[in-house]
DNA sequence: TCGAGGTAGTCGTATCTACAACGATAAGGA
DNA sequence: TCCTTATCGTTGTAGATACGACTACCTCGA
């Protein structure tokens, strides 16, 4: 977004790069930030929604409801870290400072030594429950309520491709 | 994400909510995961591009970006973060690493007593050169490669109507 | 001219994250 | 069995962020 246009600096009467521009990577690269800026003010508003009604904060939010998801609802420190995107060192923390509030509880695999599991305690799944209608209605609010039909279905066949790209290993 | 399928948790056959789910507000509850985990995915590729080419860092890029495209490269504070979507407290420390590394200056605001400018510096516009092409081809390479042309011109039309939705005060 | 209320930026503090190094355990070939 | 190599989760450390309190300064009406 920077580097065509070198004589932008002297030429002081130009005060900004143009917005619209006409090649095809030129689009991508505006698209890009929209994408950027979207997302950061709908994460700021949800967050907002969620500490307003004192309910889970989207971290926690996510670790539990990955465990909901999981089989028994438990997972592996590690594929519950591969599974929410953080580190591993990141989420030692995270999931202690969970179970402090009794949301989870952590368990050793018997099968293998070095493992522990996290796993969903009642009181999780109640967080849940008690976070999810606030959330939903802040992702209606703020992003879902734009959007048409046609552009969900666009949408999300656009970013099952690109995080699968980006996932892979 | 949770809350109906109360019974979720005693039918352990049933392993996983369904994914799909053929109400509308559902299918924009997928739409909104695979929203986040595309981004979450892909700004992690590009960070790594970055500091692989010892370039700048995305928040950095972003603070230098927002002082390039203002008239005469300079922003007050205020104005600075609210381009970038940070917390004043946050820029304060974020401008200032960044002016002990030489890429912009702090000057105060002489119609304005409390303000203060940050502008951009030579060198600043200079590592915005050096990153722009590592930066670009990180976009292209994790997000636009996997875009095609019509699903440009539609997302960046939802994105523009979220975001403005999501920022106007 | 003064004073009340608002705004700008900074800073103390608490959180949270990533990175790298570590001890413990597992897996597999010699 | 022994030994090498890899993986698992944790931890020390440093860096970055948000929140709230604080000072300095501006604005505007009496």
């Amino acid at each position: 977004m920077v580097g065509e246009a070198e004589n932008a600096i002297e030429k002081k009467e130009r005060k900004r790069l143009p917005v619209v521009d006409e090649s095809l990577e030129q689009r991508r690269n505006v698209l890009w930030r929209n994408f950027l800026t979207a997302h950061a003010a709908v994460i700021d508003r949800i967050e907002d929604d969620l500490d307003e009604a004192e309910v889970l904060p989207l971290s926690w939010y996510d670790v539990l409801l990955a465990l909901y998801e999981a089989p028994e609802h438990k997972l592996r420190m590690h594929e519950l870290a591969r599974a929410i995107l953080v580190t591993r060192g990141g989420l030692t923390r995270l999931v202690a400072r969970i179970e402090r509030a009794g949301l989870l509880r952590r368990e050793p695999d018997r099968a293998d030594g070095r493992g522990l599991y996290a796993a969903l305690a009642d009181e999780g799944l109640e967080a849940l429950r008690t976070t999810w209608p606030v959330y939903a209605r802040g992702i209606a609010e703020h992003f879902g309520r734009h959007l048409s039909d046609e552009e969900v279905e666009v949408l999300d066949r656009a970013f099952n491709r690109v995080s699968a790209a980006a996932q892979e290993r």
